[in-house]
DNA sequence: TCTACCATGGAT
DNA sequence: TCCATGGTAGAA
């Protein structure tokens, strides 16, 4: 008996393996691919058909039927439901999570149907002469169609004609209305981009990516250029290429919300062949985005992370722009990497994959070393602008001579003659909130969340003190709810505090302050930005959003407040994101006029992240970088996976976890596959749930990501497995 | 995930 | 004895 196997549409770890229905007659073939409509226990659920399956003999359960079909074609291609498989077992989650990844509507049991508008076309007998004179609108319109021959409802709204005018026209005889397809194709203007001249050194590097898109060949190119070498145009002219040859190209970029040079650039110069994915469009938006893919209307996708799950089959190239950058790891539910994914459509597609950076990962570093990638380098910047001077100030020493401000005396003179030239600057603090947190100095304790294992910060906005783990917040203590002193002190300084200071300090300078807390209003990070850009503002003072990607020309100054703070978060990658940081906000500088100037401020200034950053000398941090992460096996060198159980009783948490290092303690082999833990997490409870940890490392890990996907541990409650943690 | 089922246990 | 709660196996 041949039975139809079926993913329920459920984002459970227990319903991993699919569930065989039979393919009542009435409903024909369906492909795979398909979403369809099946009865489970006593309710209906939604299920993606992935296959067909033979049953040798009579199973011990009931076989029930499909119940109904609903994708008039199928969703997935074959490539998207591999694709998914792979996800799915590489990264240890549920195989119906990683098929959702695919879809863009999170509401079930909804069928999609291409959308329609009506038509009216004219018949050979249609007399508009005797529509009445009285009904003048409707003559015109009458008149206006026998002209055109047929238009659609949507087109006449357009040309003024009101809705109520158009119906009354549609009974008229000799008018036929028609239901079909919304078309929305507009002609591109290929010449464009054609006309974008490459410099010597673009012109090599696009050479054999241009000879990949058209012979359909999956390699992976590492373009690495410097901030300002001009890495878009080869982009844009790679993705007319493949437009040229009628395939789709997908783009990525980190961050869509802040408004993104590189989507501007790809509009403009593309105009209707491209669709932007981001998280404020609507449903339809979506299906509308989609389905102009699909028909070819547009070529070129371009979003955050989650675009590189496009529906779509032929691509035909997929560029990851600052591919370096963190937003491209989900750090919440499936935790993908969009590169590895992006990696595995190229290869499913036969298309070449473009990584581009100033500062790329070590990991795509290495595998270009490795000979993996190929190495395509942009070493000079398009208008030979310098790169901007670097300057690094111990604040030990700073503290030596008695400053204890936030500021050393660099950094105020930097602010002052900048705002004396009545130029623009960056400033870059990542911590956010007005204090770090909140002492008693009697006793010295810390105010912490209840909930959460992590000291309060104090907010100027409501006078709270907040959790930035949880919503919890409550307003500051009298007396302080250790010992009841009252001698409550806050320390350390967050962007609020700086801000005011900055504001006492230089009262003229006009301060615009950007971070989490202002941003969480929609629109109102981009307003700042457009608003800094258009020089209403003379600093921009901000968490780690203010270092991304954005072209300011009136900016010549970049101030770092604490190099240190993302150096010191207990992480592997440490060193690597510290560089990109502070490359990138120093890559701010001086894009327009060439004398950009940067004061960074640490307390490790002999650090070789801070040192190369100064030297812009990418090449020489990642020499030191690859040694120490060989030394330690810390990818690329070695893979890892990190497992997080969590549970309101610790010590449940705990035996969770020793049965699962006991589970996996055949694997050990020590120096080739290390297990580490179960240890407490340095947060040890969020969300008053206490987090315990397991680390694997590994050159190797395919076998034991075998093992668990077929054990009981894929399913045990409470645990979060990260694979390739970053 | 959702649901039905059973076990436990406190209240009546 | 009743019902409420919680934990858990199974769904085709």
């Amino acid at each position: 008996m041949r039975v139809a196997e079926v993913i329920i549409n459920r984002p459970a770890k227990k319903m991993n393996s699919p569930f065989s229905y039979a393919v009542p007659p009435h409903l024909g073939e369906i492909a795979p691919g398909t979403r369809v409509a099946v009865p489970l226990g006593r309710t209906k659920e939604e299920g993606i058909l992935i296959g067909y399956r033979d049953l040798a003999e009579a199973p011990t359960y009931e076989i029930k039927p499909i119940q109904a079909v609903l994708d008039k074609d199928p969703w997935f291609t074959s490539e998207m439901l591999s694709t998914a498989k792979k996800l799915s077992k590489y990264y240890l989650c549920a195989l119906s999570e990683a098929l959702s990844l695919f879809t863009i509507d999170k509401k079930q049991l909804k069928s999609y149907e291409r959308p329609k508008e009506q038509w009216l076309v004219v018949q050979p007998w249609f007399q508009p002469e005797h529509i009445p004179m009285k009904r003048k609108r409707q003559r015109e319109l009458g008149f206006y169609l026998q002209e055109l021959g047929t238009a659609s409802v949507h087109s006449l709204q357009k040309d003024g004609f009101t809705l109520p005018v158009i119906k009354q026209v549609m009974t008229y005889e000799g008018i036929i209305v028609e239901e079909r397809y919304t078309q929305t194709k507009t002609k591109f203007n290929a010449c464009v981009v054609k006309e974008l001249p490459l410099t010597e050194e673009q012109q090599q590097c696009y050479e054999p990516i241009k000879r990949a898109v058209t012979t359909c060949t999956a390699d992976t190119f590492l373009l690495h250029g410097v901030t300002g070498s001009g890495k878009t145009q080869i982009y844009m002219k790679a993705a007319s290429e493949c437009l040229a040859n009628d395939r789709i190209a997908i783009v990525l970029v980190p961050e869509i919300m802040l408004t993104n040079q590189i989507v501007t650039r790809f509009v403009e110069a593309f105009g209707d062949e491209v669709v932007v994915f981001h998280s404020k469009l609507t449903i339809s938006e979506r299906y509308n985005n989609w389905e102009r893919l699909r028909r070819k209307d547009s070529h070129i996708i371009i979003g955050a992370r989650s675009a590189i799950f496009a529906p779509t089959d032929d691509i035909g190239l997929i560029i990851v722009d600052e591919e370096h950058d963190t937003s491209y790891k989900q750090e919440d539910m499936i935790r993908y990497h969009a590169r590895k994914v992006a990696k595995w459509r190229s290869e499913a597609n036969h298309c070449p994959l473009i990584l581009g950076s100033a500062t790329p990962s070590i990991e795509s570093y290495y595998l270009a070393m490795q000979g993996i990638y190929r190495l395509l380098e942009l070493k000079h910047r398009i208008f030979h602008q310098p790169l901007p001077k670097v300057q690094i100030i111990d604040m030990k020493e700073e503290m030596m001579y008695g400053n204890y401000s936030v500021f050393s005396g660099a950094m105020s003179h930097l602010i002052r003659q900048t705002l004396g030239n009545k130029e623009q600057m960056i400033i870059l603090l990542n911590r956010r909130g007005y204090s770090t947190f909140v002492m008693c100095r009697e006793c010295g304790e810390p105010i912490k969340c209840p909930h959460c294992d992590v000291a309060m910060v104090y907010h100027q906005s409501g006078e709270a003190l907040r959790c930035h783990y949880c919503e919890y917040h409550e307003p500051v203590p009298r007396v302080c709810p250790h010992c009841g002193s009252q001698k409550i002190k806050f320390f350390g300084s967050g962007t609020q505090k700086v801000e005011e200071e900055l504001q006492r300090n230089f009262p003229k300078a006009r301060i615009a302050r950007l971070d989490q807390d202002v941003t969480t209003k929609k629109g109102q990070g981009e307003q700042i930005l457009a608003d800094f850009g258009a020089g209403q503002y003379d600093i921009l003072l901000g968490t780690q959003m203010v270092a991304k990607g954005h072209d300011f020309k009136g900016v010549t100054a970049v101030g770092v407040l604490t190099a240190d703070s993302v150096l010191n978060i207990p992480l592997y990658s440490a060193s690597e994101r510290t560089f990109d940081l502070l490359t990138q906000v120093a890559g701010r500088a001086g894009r327009s006029n060439g004398k950009g100037q940067v004061v960074i401020q640490t307390y490790n200034p002999l650090h070789y992240a801070i040192i190369k950053s100064k030297a812009h000398d990418y090449i020489g941090f990642y020499k030191e970088e690859i040694q120490a992460r060989e030394m330690l096996g810390y990818p690329p060198l070695g893979a890892m996976i990190h497992f997080r159980i969590q549970h309101k009783d610790k010590a449940k948490a705990m035996a969770i976890a020793e049965k699962i290092v006991n589970a996996l303690e055949v694997f050990l082999v020590p120096g080739e596959l290390d297990i580490m833990g179960p240890y407490e997490e340095g947060i040890k409870k969020v969300r008053d749930l206490y987090r315990v940890a397991i680390m694997v490392r590994g050159n190797d890990l395919k076998s034991i990501k075998d093992f668990i996907y077929n054990s009981w541990i894929f399913t045990q409650e409470g645990l979060h497995i990260d694979v390739d943690p970053v």
